[in-house]
Order: C-alpha cells, then structure tokens, then sequence
RNA sequence: GAUCCCAUCGUCUAGCCUGGUCUAGGACACCGGGUUUUCAUCCCGGCAACACGGGUUCAAAUCCCGUUGGGAUCACCA
C-alpha cells in the first residue's frame, strides 16, 4: 500500500477542543509511526458560523501541542489550496460531474417546507426519506425555480443499495438501502456541503486513512457512495469512541475547560494534556501511562483503540500535570511558566528569568503554574493592595487572646533588626522557637497571615526573602495597624 | 421513534480475538496512617469492577442469545 496520509480538518467556528485535539493527535501518530504524511485543511464552508480568528487559534493550539503537519495551511503542498473556501470552482466540477452524469439532481423545497414533511413523517410515525421527484429536475427547472425565487439545492441520487464500512476500530457497520436517502451535496448559496467536499478533497489530496470522530460512522456511507461515484478509491477508517463529561454526557463546556487553550491558560504542560487524551480511548497494552511524544508515536496502534466511550476525568489530569512538572527540566518549566504567565493577568514580572527560576525552586510539587500565581502573586502587589482573609486572621493572629498578635508585635521588633539573610531569618525564627519552646508554626503562620494576608505562601524563609525587609515590616505594621482598628 | 454502536473498580483502562495462568492487574480518585513552618508535594497501607439473565463447555470476564443501560446518527453543521 501506498505511504499512509492522514489529515485533520477542523471546521474554524471557535477554539480547538480537547476532542478535536485528540483526532489531530491520534492522525498525526497514525502517519509518524508509519513514515506518512499528515496534513492540515481548513473545512470552512459554513458561512454562518464561520470565525476567521479561529483558523489562528487552532493553529496556535496544535503546535503549543507539538502536532506539526506536513502539508496544508500555512505551509502549503502540492495539493492546495487547503481552505475550502479557496476550492468552491472544484466541488462545482465535481457537483456538475454527478449533474450531468444523471448521479445528482436539483431540488427546490424550502427549509419550512422541508420541516412540514419531516413532522409530517413523524406523525405517521414514519421515517422521513426525501421523496425523490420522476422525472428527475434538470437544470432548466432549476433555472426556473431560480426565477421564482425557489432555493436551489443539488441533491446525490443513492443507488439504493446496503453500505458496509470496514472501520478498523468498530469493524464492518452496514447500513441498509432504506435508511438512506438523497442527500444534499450543493447548497442554496452553491457552496458543496461537508460531505462533497470532504470526499473530494480527502481524494484529491491523497488521504488514505481517515481517523475522526464516531459521530460521523453513521454518516460514512454517503462518503463510500459519494467516492464510488467519482471513482475514488476507498481509504481505510477509523472512528474513535467520543470522549464524556463525567455524567456521561457530551463534553460540554459546563463543567469546565474543554479547550485546549483554557488548559494551556490555567497552567498544563502541552506534552501532559496531549499524553493523557492520547489514553482517551486508547493505550499502549501495557501498565505504561507516561508517554513522551516520540513514545507515542512508536507505540501507536489503531488497533488498540477501544470502542467504548471514554470519560474526561480532570483528576487525574491534574496528577500527570504534578509528575511532569516534578520531573520536568528548568529551562522547560521556565519557557512553560513564562508561557503561562504571558496569558493571565499577574504581579509577576513576566521577564525575570532569574526570578521566575527562583519561583519554580521553591514552589517544588507544584500542580500547575497556577498554583504558583495563587501562592506567589501576593508578593509582587503592593503592600496595601492585598485583602486579609477573615479566615486567617481569626485562626492564627485572633484566637485566644491575640496570642498570634503579640507574637507577631515581638517578631516585628527582632525582625527590624535583622539583616535580613536567609541564615539570619532562620536563626532568628529558630530561637524564638527554642526561647518559647513552642513550634515553628506557631511563629511562621503569624508573619504569614501578616505579610500575605492568608496562611499560604512558600516556606516563611522564602517568602521573607523575596518580599526583603522594608515590605515585611510595612505589611507587619499594616498588620498590626488592622487589629488597632478592630 | 427508527437505525447503528457500546458495556471490567467512582474514572482511564489491562485481560476478551486465540476460553483454564484472573482469589481480575496498573494508574487516578477516595479512605486510613506518616513526613512537612502553611498550602502543595512525598511515603506507606486500604477500599473498589467482570451490568443482568439464559445458554455452549469439564471450564466463561473471555464464545452465543436475550434483557437492561448508555451513546451516535436520522440538518442546506461539520
């Protein structure tokens, strides 16, 4: 067989979704393990819910993803254009070819009167099957209908025949004669629908293996006819099983990220989220889960792909995240941090390798960089910007009888005089440790509350070394200013 | 409603094709314990599934049938 091509061809109506991510991940393993090509096209024939910025933004997210095509938009090839918006001269040929050949024929219903035969159908209880006009309309009646004002549309004349797909991961579905009927390939605005310019394109272009969504395996055979038609060859298929909300239902949007650039924006690492929707209906065969890029693409095998659908589970997510972040390299993490920061709002400054470095260091077993923005941004506002959290005050600086206060008013005194090393700050905190014998908590959770306004931030040392003296000792006396107040 | 597809711990799944090695394995979550100046991390231990009912067979998670449950499709959306 001829080298295996492969393509993804998102429709640009919004962000890339993690389930549109793992079609162009699992066609792009597809044709690395096997030395193919995978190529990028744009369907952008729904003029109505078409977003132009939304061709950069899949684009962006496939390769903050690490998935590069080989051919198709941006870097082009021997078989463009790759929008299909730049090909409607060719599904127009392809759509007379059918016309001409007595394979297709003009139709003229309205969607209103369209909508009365489906419902009419339905209270008969009847399966709505578009009845095809004898003789057949031809292009004059169409002109005609034009003239009158009809909508026009072309529609493909099924042989009646039973359809078998030999998919590789579902194996043959045959669907009968009698569930099918006279599709629509030429829309009213002469644009081709989804389905004709799929085949065509995925025939012109070479594809030969065509790895998307199970939504569309019912579908297929309008594509096996379509293709049988035009004398293309079949490609192989393979559908996969559609990934679940934890209820069970679609995907949705409520319940959370569902885009792909959501997760790049709430701190994930790329190489995390593309290994575990890899495991989306799909595993290696063995007890590994961690996966590189380049293992995947060696241990990638269409016939392991399951059939059942697969639940998103956040959860465990958020615990590959953890790994990797804990086994990734510095300079990694750096690029991913600054990456992260230069798509939210942040204190941070975003330009300060030496410091960011430093952040990542004393943030060690982190989730996400997320959690460093919560932990850490506190530090870079100014002193009085920062809410104290009710919460925090009442446990560790309130209780009893102001006991963290009085702690925190003597701390004060001896941290004015400090010179502020971390050797310094430890042996004084060590001391008023051992002077009172009490335990460490009991001194570090009030400069805590005190300096960051709640009972989280770095190890003390590391948060006073960052905020230096002058910001400790102004934020102790707003502190201390507060309780006055109260 | 019609058609098609699917079904192992709460979740991702291994095992199923080529029945015995399965008192069903791993991971996440959860529960319990430990480490830790907070959070997070980390360490140890534990709980937990073959949807149900019939067959076939010496033997079934594995094969067959049915039931139930879930999903997809039935658009001038892709």
């Amino acid at each position: 067989m001829d080298t295996i091509k492969t393509r993804f061809a998102p429709s640009p109506t919004g962000w890339l979704h993690v389930g549109g991510a793992r079609t162009a991940l699992f066609n792009y393993l597809l044709a690395k393990q096997a030395g193919g090509v995978f190529l990028l096209r744009i369907e952008d024939t729904d003029r109505a819910r078409h977003d132009e910025s939304a061709v950069a933004k899949i684009i962006e997210d496939l390769r903050w993803l690490g998935i590069e095509w080989d051919e198709g938009v941006e870097i082009g090839g021997d078989n463009g254009p790759y929008r299909q918006s730049e090909r409607l001269d060719i599904y127009r040929k392809y759509t007379n070819q059918l016309l001409e050949a007595g394979r297709a024929y003009f139709a003229f219903e309205t969607a209103e009167e369209l909508d009365a035969m489906r419902q009419a159908a339905r209270a008969e209880k009847r399966n709505f099957r578009y009845p095809r006009p004898d003789p057949l309309p031809r292009r004059n009646d169409a002109d005609k209908a034009r003239a009158e004002g009809r909508p026009v549309v072309v529609r493909f004349k099924i042989p009646g025949r039973d359809v078998t797909i030999h998919d590789e991961v579902f194996g043959d579905v045959t669907v009968a004669a009698d569930e099918q009927d006279d599709f629509i390939i030429a829309k009213t605005d002469d644009w081709p629908t989804y389905h004709l310019a799929n085949v065509v394109d995925d025939a012109l272009m070479g594809v030969n293996f065509v790895c998307r969504g199970q939504e569309f395996l019912s579908q297929t055979w309008r594509h096996v006819l379509l293709r049988e038609a035009f004398g293309f060859d079949e490609p192989k298929y393979a559908h996969l099983p559609l990934i679940m909300d934890m209820q069970g239902r679609k995907l949705s949007k409520r319940d959370g990220a569902v885009e792909v650039h959501a997760f790049r924006k709430a701190g994930y690492l790329p190489e995390v989220l593309v290994n575990f929707i890899a495991l989306l209906g799909w595993n290696p065969g063995d007890d590994r889960e961690r996966l590189t890029m380049s293992e995947l693409i060696e241990s990638f095998s269409p016939g392991r792909i399951g059939k059942a659908n697969a639940k998103f589970d956040r959860r465990k997510l958020l615990a590959f995240n953890t790994d990797a972040v804990a086994d990734a390299d510095e300079n990694h993490l750096l690029a991913g941090f600054k990456d992260y920061l230069s798509l939210n709002e942040t204190p941070i400054p975003g330009d300060d390798d030496s410091l960011l470095l430093h952040l990542l260091r004393i943030n060690k077993g982190f989730r996400t960089f997320a959690d460093i923005l919560t932990k850490c941004g506190v530090l870079f506002v100014t002193d009085d910007a920062f809410e104290y959290d009710p919460k925090a005050v009442k446990k560790v600086l309130a209780k009893g009888d102001g006991d963290g206060y009085a702690m925190l008013a003597d701390l004060r005194t001896k941290l004015s005089a400090c010179d502020w090393t971390e050797d310094a700050l430890q042996s004084l905190i060590e001391d008023v440790c051992a002077e009172k014998s009490i335990g460490m908590g009991k001194v570090a959770q009030p400069i805590r509350v005190a300096v960051t306004g709640s009972t989280v931030s770095p190890a003390i040392y590391d948060t006073l070394m960052i905020l230096g003296k002058e910001k400790t000792i102004a934020r102790i006396d707003r502190c201390l200013a507060m309780r006055e107040k109260a």
